[in-house]
DNA sequence: GTTGACCTTCCAGCAACTGGAAGGTCAAGC
DNA sequence: GCTTGACCTTCCAGTTGCTGGAAGGTCAAC
């Protein structure tokens, strides 16, 4: 199938695809006689795998190697769980430094009462305090 | 004084604040003699200024748009209190995104065993879920 | 006069795509 | 057999917000 329907049924765009295929995450697809891209259906369901890899926001880099490990059939199940933890434990410090953030502001546009007075304690804050 | 100082003095490195300059974040600075960049205390607590918008997570198109209103003494809180509620907004979207994503990862992972065995959870979710 | 710590500009690269230009291919309809 | 339009190709540039590094000028101290 070409690129355009492989896209329509992995989820990444054609675009991508080739972006992919250009980093070296997935291997050069076959091509047909007048050079279109050519996916097979396990080509597609390695897209299908990287997307969801991808929306669940793991690197490109980390993508590489749960997909090697998907494809080797010896792998030890501890190594895909440590890297699933390593990625965890970036999401939970980001929402720990996001929520910090959120409490931040929330506080500063509370005791803002944004009129049409210049006064204003978001920017007193970002102008005084850390 | 030169923009080492004005680093060290802001929290914005000389390398950053060079870039702030490049893309008319700030006007450009004066020099001395010898082409040096020289900062006043004034631009030095603009730089801060900016330097705390930044660690909230203000893009730097916001912080232009922080900076205007600041400077602005005519300016209305509540085009302050606008731009940061958008931002909370696009925060406590982040965080639920980041959320969503964590409790995905940590269902597949505690189903996980992590041995030296190949099957694995994680890869199967990642194969076949969305 | 020579260090060494500064400063200057400019170019390249990071992540992970995305947009767009310029041009080739294919299948359908007339 | 020709046109149309939807595909496909490659390549280059831009996004965000810096950061690293090269090549070279400046300054103060010893």
């Amino acid at each position: 199938m070409n690129i355009g329907e492989a896209a329509r049924r992995s989820g990444v765009s054609a675009k991508t695809i080739r972006y992919y295929e250009s980093i070296g995450l997935i291997p050069a697809a076959g091509r047909t006689a007048s050079g279109y891209r050519a996916y097979t259906a396990n080509e597609v369901e390695t897209l299908r795998f990287i997307h969801r890899a991808r929306s669940l926001g793991f690197s490109v880099e980390d993508v590489g190697g749960l997909l090697e490990l998907w494809r080797d059939r010896s792998r030890a199940s501890a190594d895909v769980k440590a890297i699933a933890l390593k990625h965890v434990d970036a999401i939970e410090r980001k929402i720990a430094e996001l929520d910090s953030i959120r409490r931040t502001l929330l506080d500063l546009t509370r005791r803002c009462c944004g009129d049409d007075h210049p006064d204003c304690p978001i920017l007193d804050g970002l102008a005084t305090s850390a």
